[in-house]
DNA sequence: ATTAAGCTAGCACGAGTGTGCTAGAAAGGG
DNA sequence: CCCTTTCTAGCACACTCGTGCTAGCTTAAT
């Protein structure tokens, strides 16, 4: 048999070659010509491994989405083995900083999801999987807020998540304005605004 | 002389046409040809206007950023008008709410807004006045609260502003979950937050 | 060594792009 | 009338794009 390859790392090496691309010239020119010149391959192996240019955006897409995934699956066990109110709501806060550009690679992560966000509006191939990513933070905010005992939780979900979109948007539009710093004041302000370290609501212990 | 044409009015035309093909097929598909049959005109008619790709697209953000700034201008006014406080604050929601999408008119604004500011990322023509629409929403943002004697301004303008960009893109990038409705609760229940309905700051009578 | 599979490399085609340039149509002033 | 200027229309060029297709390279098993 031929050299064997190991095909899943090399899909995963051609989406961060797509990432650069996008990251540094934006999603319109993630072409396969690009991408591969960026991956150090040649245009036709990088077809090898991608039957379509579609194929190519939407697996790294989900290579996007399942990376975010394990980070914040990760805080909630945090959450889960702290006991203190204290430690839950630092908790809370190190999730939510998870999720909004607070350094380098969760930057360009955020300049990343929004060019996908951006080009399933009017590209159909990538619409489930921006809206997967769409979905979860809402279900994340919700069940932060819940845990927290915050009333109305439906209407604070949508604030929560709509606020960590929208630094993530002004961090990636205009990041000489919207620093690190002025994220985390915004985000811490906005904690206290919802008491989330006051007493767990009852029966919020398990799950 | 010849067949004299009003020259502007026939640029902003143009402009308009931009505007359909940029809420329809996202602004790389904005091409001299699109928007040239787009607008009923031959590619040639177009290039009579606008010596460049670049400055067509220069020239739409312009009339998007005059537009909008029509819009709120017309507001300020309503709220200087207004005398009691409850006028002042109903004054205030509304000038926010028209920031937002919340008809289908300021939605396509709020679609053709994100495609230009993000395209601004990584084309140098269109950064100036991504900057300028950026810098604008904030220093209304800021006006607003100084007016409503919110404590500190540089923070909660940061959050609003941030708000209410989050709340357009969500309008924008998942219309079917961010509905007009979401977007009012969230924004009515962001402002019971902040009181704005309080007592103005002292020595703000005028301006 | 031979074989066959996985892999790399790239040519060729049709479509779409911005732009330089040109030729004709249209219409008010002489 | 004709002339001049604005405007319209579009050809042509070089470039990039995704994709169908093919030929050669590499390597592990026989």
């Amino acid at each position: 048999m031929p050299k064997v390859v190991d095909a899943e790392s090399r899909r995963r090496a051609v989406a961060e070659a797509v990432f650069r691309v996008v990251r540094a010239h934006g999603l319109d020119q993630a072409s396969l010509r690009n991408v591969a010149e960026e991956a150090g391959l040649a245009i036709g192996s990088v077809r090898h491994y991608f039957t379509d240019h579609d194929e190519l955006l939407v697996f790294a897409l989900e290579e996007l989405t399942e990376r975010v995934e394990r980070r914040v699956l990760a805080r909630v066990e945090l959450i889960h083995a702290a006991g203190t109110p204290r430690g839950r709501r630092d908790g809370v806060a190190d999730l939510l900083g998870e999720l909004v550009p607070l350094d380098p690679d969760r930057h360009d992560e955020s300049v990343v999801w929004l060019e996908f966000s951006r080009a399933a509006r009017t590209r159909p191939a990538l619409a489930p999987g921006a809206r997967r990513l769409h979905a979860g933070l809402r279900l994340i905010a919700r069940r932060v807020l819940e845990r927290a005992g915050v009333p109305d939780v439906a209407v604070e979900a949508e604030r929560l998540a709509a606020l960590l979109d929208g630094l993530a948007v002004n961090a990636v539009l205009q990041p000489d304005l919207t620093t690190p710093d002025v994220i985390r004041a915004v985000l811490s302000r906005h904690l206290d605004g919802l008491r989330v370290d006051a007493q767990p609501a009852p029966g919020s212990t398990e799950d």
